[in-house]
DNA sequence: AATAAATTCTATAGAGCTATAGAAATATTG
DNA sequence: CAATATTTCTATAGCTCTATAGAATTTATT
């Protein structure tokens, strides 16, 4: 067993969850085995054991370390004091940046968490929660100011957003070619100013 | 083997393709024994191979399953005389039936599809694309009829709008008490809305 | 260099799962 | 009813994978 002092291990063992957040972002967790997460990081399936006391536990390192910082980024932008637009902005940008950022981790958290035993799911789904909560708060004060409009349902609105930026995150993770910018300014851009043609110019940016 | 004439073998099959949309739909494809698909219709596993030659086929038809009838769904939408905003409710409103009436099989088409053999997903794939080629028609021709804004990037906007679908299909399945007219009715409204306070009220419903 | 600690390796038990074969049961037809 | 066809069952070969034990190797300490 390692000992305290002995920083090997806590390297290691960040590269363990790193390489077990991609192999189960491509073949899923079920579907992916301890050799091919072993492997990646250049030792044997046995050894993984050295790091992880279970697999199961590796996706929970993993499902962790995909959303603690985007998370806390939330925390960041619902406490500062900016305009509506800008915090939707900087919340789309802190999200969809965090899937290229963190390895596939995010991924893994949205798609896979659901196999984890039932206390530690509870656990994350906590500080999901707490995420989508402070998205629609976000809403609610759009809505003082007079940003959103009156009939929008924040709760809704911010489970969309949400979702919308997983799906993208997908295409992120899936595809290294795709730029991240790009597609950050196209889903502002979307979230802003809609679809639809609109006549006056108040909000345009 | 079954022959031509014996009834009962289609209604069965379906059936099977149904309990695997259902438990492909929970526990993830590798992550579902073919056990647990067998009892869910009431036999023993190894007779679930006279409907299927392997797990892997279940998969394949139940992906087929899913996405079939939405598919023909768009094809009516995208070939019909309506506005871009008519278009555009209606396929929010076949998206999202779908997850109801297709018993699971639409988010496994989204979730394991990427678990088939390459053959088989390519084809599945073509599908998909069609499906999303046509929605990208419908913006372009709102564009032209000066319901949707110039600036508006129509692949992307295809993307979004089924992303966004997809993220609330996923709520729907999981949870059976979530009213589908209601998220229908909201997801349509965003759309079309948009979040932003407008002044002119030329696009309101 | 000798000793101890930390890390990785090899080998494997034990479990679970897919797919098949052939028997048994059920339904259909002449 | 007898013969035939269809559907389901039981049993299991064969494979893959997790997790552990203990040996071997590498790294740090005295």
């Amino acid at each position: 067993m390692h000992k305290a002092g002995a920083e090997k291990y806590t390297r290691q063992r960040q590269a363990a969850i790193r390489a077990a957040a991609a192999v189960f972002a491509e073949k899923g967790f079920h579907g992916a085995c301890t050799k091919d997460i072993a492997e990646r990081m250049g030792i044997k399936q046995g050894s993984l054991y050295y790091y992880f006391k279970s697999k199961q536990e590796a996706l929970s390192e993993v499902c962790l370390f995909g959303i603690q910082d985007y998370v806390q980024h939330m925390e960041d932008i619902s406490g500062s004091e900016q305009s509506f637009e800008a915090k939707l902005a900087a919340t789309v940008t802190s999200h969809l940046s965090s899937y290229r950022e963190r390895n596939e981790a995010l991924k893994v958290y949205n798609d896979e968490r659901l196999y984890l035993p039932e206390a530690k799911r509870s656990r994350l789904k906590e500080l999901g929660s707490h995420y989508r909560q402070q998205l629609e708060e976000i809403f609610e004060d759009g809505k003082k100011s007079g940003a959103v409009r009156e009939s929008m349902d924040c709760h809704f609105a911010a489970q969309a957003v949400i979702g919308m930026c997983n799906a993208w995150g997908d295409l992120i993770v899936r595809d290294p070619e795709l730029d991240l910018f790009r597609v950050i300014h196209k889903c502002t851009d979307l979230l802003i100013n809609g679809f639809i043609q609109q006549t006056n110019t108040t909000n345009r940016n």
